[in-house]
DNA sequence: CATATATTCAACCTTTGGGTTGAATATAGC
DNA sequence: GCTATATTCAACCCAAAGGTTGAATATATG
């Protein structure tokens, strides 16, 4: 199984803890501790969340004894950037749309 | 339980079934059989990913007869893109280099 | 050394996800 | 009206996701 790039981290941003995680290391890097403070769950719960984002590749990890310094990686995120882009010429026109559908409906008649 | 707009079309977006459904779609709108074609997988499997996609609003539908016509609705894909591009700073050659040199810098002190 | 702190690991539970098969439903065409 | 086609619905299976608790491990600090 090959789970690439753009899997893991479209399913590491899906959960809303994760990308409030992400926004508050766009701040600078965090201690796991520093990171479970905003939210209403186990210190392991978050630091499972960290996991998921570091294997997605979206956050990197440097010990310093015994604390683990996160830090925010955003070059998979720029990759999801890229992805979405090639959708660009449709979020203005409308009309594209339309035109496509009216293109495949011709063909069937 | 909320399950927002950017919940879902990440999580939609996760699989790359889906991601080529969408992709398929960005050439024209398509029957549900239509889009079966390409996948070692049943009809009934990628009625359920047009119905995830749906669910998200990646994609509308328009029933005309027995037929029903998928749509790419590119607004959350947009919405995506939004939320990527603040972190655009991040992805500047000139913090890149910065960073290279910090890291240098650091391994001869 | 003894203890407090920062962290992972492991086991477990419950919900969700992706897939299957087998109906059921609705429309099209002869 | 009968049959083929396009689709959903429902039940089921198994793996993964998100959470919990209870260790274990490693490093600071008195």
């Amino acid at each position: 199984m090959t789970t690439p790039v753009l899997d893991l981290a479209f399913a590491a941003l899906s959960d809303p803890t994760r990308r409030e995680i992400v926004q508050r290391l766009a701040k600078g890097a965090a201690r796991v501790t520093d990171l479970v403070q905003p939210f209403d769950m186990s210190f392991n719960a978050v630091s499972k969340h960290v996991k998921v984002l570091e294997r997605a590749g979206l956050v990197r990890r440097t010990r310093a004894g015994r604390e683990h310094h996160i830090a925010l990686d955003p070059e998979p995120i720029r990759r999801i950037a890229g992805w979405a882009s090639r959708y660009e010429r449709f979020w203005s026109d409308r009309l594209d749309k339309l035109e496509a559908f009216l293109k495949t409906n011709r063909k069937r008649d």
